[in-house]
DNA sequence: ATAATCTTTGCAATCGAGTTGCACTAAAAG
DNA sequence: CTTTTAGTGCAACTCGATTGCAAAGATTAT
């Protein structure tokens, strides 16, 4: 597992105070975060700076984000060696029982066959239902 | 191709003007329409009874949503039998290009093999790209 | 070291999609 | 026809996301 200081080296954005507290937050968490999540955990943190640092972040692919359908647009930070592109492709979980959403990486996501001429650039994944804590 | 009031009629919602209105223009559309989009579409018709209607041919299976991401929930007529449950699930297509979001009913979905223990209830697959038109 | 420049941060204000309360109208039931 | 229920239009509001701006911090040039 790498440190807050190797990834943001590795994916050549400035290590700053607040970007090191987002960062360690989000791996920390196992769930998906949000921004309200974000802000809630890091009570001296102002809204708009962990709002940047996001988009920071995921411009320079140290975390993606998932549009779950709750409202809330959530991050979770890249598998090592994660560039964002189609073969980085994984689904994520939303429970609609406990609102947790998290990055199935072990799910495997076969090869999609889009009609002719379609190009495959990104993909929003996201499967919903019971996970296995709510699933009794 | 079934007509508003066969597809209202089969999902045992009733008919009504602006529903018969939203719905035709639902199944002109080859794309998903956001309340926006039917909002200009419709210039007399008032957007709180389109989204009214709209959750109401959500919950009745007339349509389904789609989260693409574009910050706008998109809406697409549901296929002829679909019950919204897993078995109709399907991906969509959002062309980063153009902005089009539609249901790929043609592409195969494969079995998701979810963690142990997990239940599927529905989900939310958007692959994003460029669409055959805008991959030129 | 100091000054000039660029970047990051905090705060407040704003935006906009979505949602709701309420009164009015239309449709269905009695 | 009268009563009850469902649908509609309008305005107001919610809340997550985003932005303008000035202060603080970091970097580069002199
Ligand atoms: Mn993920
Ligand atoms: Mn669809
Ligand atoms: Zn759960
Ligand atoms: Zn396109």
């Amino acid at each position: 597992m790498q440190t807050e200081e190797e990834i943001l080296k590795i994916k050549k954005v400035k290590n700053t105070a607040v970007r090191t507290v987002v960062l360690r937050h989000l791996l920390n968490q196992e769930k998906a975060q949000s921004l309200k999540d974000i802000e809630n955990a890091l009570a001296y943190t102002d809204r708009s700076s962990i709002f940047r640092t996001l988009k920071t972040f995921e411009e320079n692919k140290v975390i993606h984000s998932i549009e779950d359908g709750s409202g809330m647009t959530k991050y979770a930070v890249c598998a090592e060696g994660c560039n964002c592109d189609p073969k980085d492709l994984h689904y994520h979980f939303y429970c609609t029982n406990c609102d947790k959403t998290f990055c199935l990486f072990d799910v495997l996501i076969p090869k999609i066959q889009l009609p002719e001429n379609f190009k495959l650039q990104q993909a929003n994944m996201v499967v919903k239902g019971l996970c296995n804590n709510c699933n009794k």
